[in-house]
Parts: structure tokens; sequence; C-alpha cells
DNA sequence: GGTAATTTTTAGACTAGACTAAATTTATTT
DNA sequence: AAATAAATTTAGTCTAGTCTAAAAATTACC
């Protein structure tokens, strides 16, 4: 049975590893868990005693299987979570994150499988993140942030970071709306703006603006 | 914000007070969260600080309002994840208190307050136990064991204890249904055998099973 | 390739919560 | 009312998780 601690250090992991599973610097999983690296060292050494992780001094840390798949339940209970408040109980996109934390941690499997039954088995979270599926198989997706697409890439319009009501008006009035296909034109040097077409039509958004957009590669 | 040791020494002391909040005992309180006296005596002193119970040394602790109040806000939160797990996860009554017994714990106002509202704000949680409202207030029900009534008593089934699909059967044999009611006719002083008036019949059950089965005293 | 800067680990201390064993207070019994 | 029993608290120890400061290893740079 794992504690509280160490499941937040495997998801923490995970996340920072990428699709392939590379190595993490402490100092990394320091900062995302507001912590310090002697703390997490002390938790990379208890991980690795249990196999979950393979950790070389002074070298960094991954996953192995078990610790992979630990990781994803995880997360896994996370993003059901965020489904069920965000379509049962009407939470914004943008409340759920921090209850989710709480509620990921509840120990019951057989909770899991029904909440799961009772959302109908949903595959992506609200954020259009995918969920893991019960034997820790997930399907990457490649959900990007308009910001980090280069000249000429194009994506699907997928989701926002920010979802305050003054974002969903700025993009109402450009006609940025889910599911829109964005093309990437140009970006200017100084300053970052990125020219897009969309539509048929021509316009430039701020760095910030595409910072909060989350596009499917396509 | 209180810790989770915290909340279930509230939670442990409200149970035991009964509805007069009278003073509970170290032991008895230890024996409830399956903990030592010494550890019980430490936390204690630590909510007598915060001024959630009062503590006199040697003599037993009491709820103070405010100690009262947040006993009665876990309650709340206990009882209402209970209704979710029975009413939309279709989990029996017997499964859900464990479960229960982590959600209860996950901090977050708004997050009771909508499944409150999804739930539709039930009174009642799956045992037949009255549900505190936000404000701490709460309904004290007239439930007792079938055991615990004298002769003469009525009372109405409202539950029981025990639902496994054994005992469920034994009360289907006996026609005894769901909101009939009950009366005591006779203890057996030997074995405390309980004879039952139920439906212009009479019938004959066990202590064992009498201990089972929940009414509201009329 | 040697020195400086950075990262990471070790060492040692702290807190919350738990325990055992011993001491103290209260209750019971004769 | 003294002696014994029971309940409760104190004293001291342990573990998990956290931290700061110092030491060690790695990386970067001239």
């Amino acid at each position: 049975m794992l504690s509280y601690t160490e499941e937040n250090h495997l998801k923490t992991i995970f996340h920072l590893s990428g699709k392939d599973s590379s190595s993490v610097t402490t100092n990394s999983i320091a900062d995302a868990l507001n912590t310090k690296a002697p703390s997490v060292t002390d938790m990379l050494k208890k991980l690795s005693e249990k196999q979950l992780i393979s950790y070389v001094k002074y070298q960094g840390s991954s996953l192995t299987d078990n610790g992979r798949k630990l990781a994803l339940n995880i997360i896994r209970k996370h993003r059901l979570w965020e489904v069920f408040l965000v379509e049962k109980l009407g939470f914004n996109w943008s409340e759920v994150h921090d209850i989710a934390e709480q509620l990921e941690h509840i120990k019951s499997d057989k909770l899991i499988k029904e909440l799961d039954k009772f959302l109908d088995y949903p595959t992506k979270d609200p954020h259009g993140d995918p969920i893991p599926n019960p034997a820790g198989f997930i399907k990457y997706s490649n959900k990007f942030l308009l910001s980090d697409l280069k000249i000429g890439d194009k994506g699907k319009f997928i989701g926002v970071k920010d979802s305050s009501s003054l974002f969903l008006k700025f993009l109402d009035k450009r006609k940025i709306a889910l599911g829109c296909t964005i093309k990437i034109l140009f970006i200017e040097e100084f300053d970052q703006s990125i020219h897009l077409g969309l539509n048929d039509t021509n316009l430039t958004i701020s760095l910030k603006s595409a910072s909060n957009i989350y596009v499917n590669k396509i």
C-alpha cells in the first residue's frame, strides 16, 4: 500500500518523463511537488527499494514497469474524478484540478470501476487528456499548446488552459471555436506573436493567448 | 485546517457523546479509533488548545460548540458520500462505510454543496441516519436496534445493520419488510429471544437477529 | 584540462502521530 | 479508610516526511 506522498512522487515522475519514460532530475521533481531536493532524494531511495523506479545517484530516476502502472492508475483516478466533477456536478474545467488531486488518492478498486461505468467509460478528461485504461494503457494524445507549434504546422482546437470568461470572450470575438483548424502562417521574431490561418481568414494573436490554447497537431 | 487524525477524533467524540453531548472517556475514544490511550491523550490536549473540546485531565472530554460544528460537518460529508455510493454507483449499504470514511476528509466546500444538489438534498443516509445540514444542525432520529426496545414498545422497521443476503432472506421468509410495524410482546429471560407482533401475526426471533434490525420507535 | 558553478546527496534536526512502559490519579472493594 | 484495581497521563522511543547547512559529484566554461 503506497502512501499519499509516494503516490505523488510516482505521478510526478510520470508527468515529467514524457512519452519515452526518460530519466528525470531530482530538482525537477522537487519543483513540481513544491518541496526540496533532500526530501525527494529520500523518497527516491524508498521507491527504488520498492522497485517502482530505477534510481542512480546523481543520474536521475525513471519509472519501472511496475511504477509506471501504479502512476497511470493514479492518473486514471484523477481524470475520472475530473470528468465526474465537470459532467455531473457542474464544475468548470479550471476548478477541478485541486479537488481531483485529493480524490485520486482514495483507495477502492470497486469505487473506480463503478465510477467509470457511471460516467459511461469516458476516454478523455475535461482538459482533453486521455484516461488510462484499468490495465495501465494510455493512448498518448498529440495535444500541444498552440505556442509550441512551428511555422507551417496545423492543429485542431481542442481546449484552453485558462478558461476564464475573459479569455473565452476573446476567442468568441475572433470566431475561434472548439474543433476548428488553425494553421501557423508566421511567427514574429520580436514578440513571438502568431499569424494564423483560420476558416479562410487570417488573424494575429499574442504569445500569451497562444500559450492558452490547446490543439491536436494534424 | 484540521488534519485527518484531528477530524477523526472530533467525529468519534461526537458519536460517543450521544444527543446530550456528554463527557467521553479517553479509553472509549482509543477503542473506537483502534488506537491506544496515550495517543488519544496527546490529541485531546491538542484539540483542547484549539478550543474544539473541553478536556479536564482524568475527567474526560466533550465537544465545544465549535468542535461540534466541525464534527457534524464531517458526518455530513460522510453521509452524503454514502448516499452517492448507494444511489448513483449502485453500492450495497454494507460496502460503503470504509470508502465514505476516506471521502469524508476531502476538503472542498463547493464539492459538498454541488454533491448535495446532485443528490437532490437527501435528509437521510442509506442506513437511515439523518444528514446534518450545512449549518451543523442535525435532526436526531429515534432510531434504535430492535434488541434495545422494551416490552410493549413499538417500532417501524427502517433498516438492517448486517445486510448480507443470508439475513435479507431470513427477513423475507418472515415477511419482515421495510416500513412494517413491530411490537415487542415478550422477551425470554433465558436467551433474550423476542416475541413480536407483526401484521396481526406473532413470531419469535433470536437476540442476534434483533440486534441486526433498526427501527424508529413510535 | 583545470577551475567555477550547479546539482545532488549526506548529515542532522524538527513535527505529527503512533507506540510501550512506568507513574499517577481515580474508583472500587472489603 | 486503607488496599487494590482500573483508568489515565507522562516519559521516552520510533517512523514518515519535511527542512537547512554542508559535503560530494557532475557539468560548464575559459
